[in-house]
DNA sequence: ATCGTTTTCTTGACTCATTCCAGAAAACCT
DNA sequence: AGGTTTTCTGGAATGAGTCAAGAAAACGAT
């Protein structure tokens, strides 16, 4: 099997592939992101502790770290916005994030494979990624963002 | 004149341009920062203070924040980095950035204006900025790491 | 099944980048 | 030059994340 089969695993099943051991923390953290792309640390702590009654902090990074490096989770960090984690991690996709709700979904890679695009001049580096985002605002916020504009105009 | 000009004025004439009061903190961040590109707002308290010999902390963000928001600025902020600020602000150009060292250069625009690439699907989001980030290792690193790799093996 | 080793989790202190605050100082307008 | 507004100073505070030492749990071999 290889690393692309991987999200189709129970999470037990994930980790002893990776040769992480098997933990609660890691199982309930692994379990409950696969429903919940996108979240922070914090997010995931809240929802991990409804069903575990009770994980360190500490315990939460450290899941994420290791998980991270053992390709299990996907991190992001968009500017401004403390890291994301997301269980999809075998393809290159990309993100979209509102700047005003934080929203963040996922867009396809428009090329398929990383890096999706070359740099036009690499000036000797080795890339491996092309991490791309983009910026704008999700439909409820543009409605909102018009709405005061109208506001302020006719005050 | 229009915004694209800017950027061949002197620092004072920028400030003037966009509305900001001109005072020493600014004129010494904005000079500073047009020969050393992509700099934390640490190094270049460190730059301004060689040549103002005191400037607070604080004044030094305040500048950053103000001259960003004038777009006098640009502020990246690759994962896992503090802040990076550049001068080069009128074309949509992106970063290259070393895993190892943090050496960040600029790389053009593979299409030339924002959003340089329409994401696949953009589910109702207004978008108008494609941030990209080119990942992997500066000559230099990727000579070092596979000189380790060498003395590991030979270990 | 149990023991010993190794890894992980807990608690609590700590770091770093950045922001908040209140008052002092400087820049601009007339 | 004088008054108003903005910016700067100094110091405290915040949020996200890490470090460190010992307790607890998981694995692997007996």
């Amino acid at each position: 099997m290889n690393i692309q089969g991987l999200g189709r695993l129970e999470p037990r099943e994930q980790l002893r592939a990776v040769g992480l051991r098997v933990t609660a923390p890691r199982l309930a953290v692994l379990d409950w992101l696969s429903t919940h792309p996108h979240a922070t640390a914090d997010q995931v702590a809240v929802g991990v502790r409804e069903r575990l009654d009770s994980v360190s902090t500490q315990a939460i990074y450290d899941v994420l770290n290791a998980c991270t490096q053992a390709k299990l989770l996907r991190r992001i960090e968009p500017a401004g916005h403390p890291a994301r984690f997301e269980t999809r991690t075998s393809d290159n996709h990309h993100h979209l994030v509102c700047r005003q709700c934080d929203r963040t979904e996922d867009v396809d890679c428009v090329v398929g494979f990383a890096p999706c695009l070359e740099p036009s001049s690499a000036l000797g580096f080795t890339v491996d990624e092309a991490e791309v985002v983009f910026w704008g605002l999700c439909p409820a916020c543009a409605v909102r963002q018009s709405d005061s504009h109208h506001i302020e105009e006719s005050v």
